[in-house]
DNA sequence: TAATGTGAAAACCTTCACAGCT
DNA sequence: AGCTGTGAAGGTTTTCACATTA
């Protein structure tokens, strides 16, 4: 059987964890880090981190440790966050508000470049400065706007048919705020964002 | 070494998308499903819908599948979603008021009792009829009102600070949203939403 | 017949432990 | 001396495949 790509998914999910520690330890004027006082940092032991890394290339120095600089470029480099990444927001309701006006909600690179709703009333208006769009111009702005990624912030009900309607789009990646489990072709790359799932498995742990 | 429990973290994790689609299920009228069918609908092997089901017992008829009404009660009880659990909020910016007032945000069994804010400005205020209470009546609060989970959404900066004033308390559960990985006790239920790390690492798979 | 429940196998991920480099 | 990079070991999770039962 062939593998998509050798690098195991979670070790991909570290990564930002990864750069986001490198990023603090710069701004405290670190400049050269082990496996493992980055580990500790992030309760991530020593092993995981060198193994980890080890995936992409041989980025240390025995001895020393990495260079946390040149580290937190290569890291952006891998995950292609050295590049601007176009996004929408889908459905405009509280949360799609919240999720275009949230500063840093978006961290660099993602740029919100419009917002989508079928609602009559919303078309038009303008949030934080994004023009609100009827639904049907989703496809057109994608391709105009070179937008790759969808923020789903639409009802349950409605969205497994928004999803369905997005595939048919250049949009490549969904990060859905909908409490469901959609069903996606696997070209489309998928997150989910479901506090309600997080409180509900906790409570098996507090009885 | 002696295991804490003998469920994986895994499994726990899968029983409220279970709960889920059952529900979805009922409403639609089904009365009976197979472990094939709820597989398909949550893109999850019936194998693995029936290993993890095993871990509790054994709730299903060979020939015909299970019962969807007394699977979700089973499945509740043992997620202990049958109680009410008291909950309050800490940090009340743009996102805690708009966790406090996103209809369904938190699903029926968790009650948000307080909130809780440093800012002289926002205390005494109510959002949602919930009234703002200055940071240091956590503890009396959470006591006196019972409350067990805290859903944090202060900045990142002040996070760590408040979580551990948190450990402090009866809470015994944090729904994390700022963007650190905290350190807290294991005797301590953390979980962590931050669609920042996934977004950031979606980009791997959109080169 | 149709589907569960489950040991056993396979796949996957983490940790160990150490050779090798600075 | 100190720390990386990595095969190998160990542990965990998923999948297989089938005996069993309604």
């Amino acid at each position: 059987m062939v593998k998509e790509s050798s690098v195991p998914e979670v070790v991909i999910l570290r990564l930002p964890l990864y750069i986001r520690a490198l990023s603090q330890m710069s701004a405290e004027g670190k400049t050269v880090i082990s496996s493992k006082s980055l580990g500790s940092r992030l309760q991530i032991t020593p092993a995981q981190i060198r193994k980890d890394l080890s995936y992409f290339g041989r980025f240390g120095k025995q001895g020393r440790g990495y260079t946390v600089d040149s580290l937190i470029e290569t890291l952006t480099n891998i995950l292609g966050l050295d590049r601007r990444w176009n996004s929408c927001v889908v459905g405009v309701g509280r949360l799609g508000k919240a999720i275009i006006n949230y500063p840093g909600f978006v961290p660099e690179g993602f740029k919100i470049i419009s917002a989508f709703d079928n609602d009559v009333n919303k078309i038009g208006q303008s949030v934080n400065d994004i023009k609100i769009l009827p639904m049907n111009m989703i496809r057109s702005t994608v391709e105009k706007h070179d937008i790759k990624i969808a923020i789903l912030a639409v009802p349950a009900t409605s969205a497994q048919n928004v999803i369905t309607e997005l595939v048919d789009t250049d949009i490549k990646a969904i990060l859905n705020y909908a409490p469901i489990a959609p069903k996606v072709p696997p070209t489309l790359i998928l997150r989910n964002i479901d506090p309600v799932l997080s409180l509900q498995s906790m409570t098996y742990y507090l009885q």
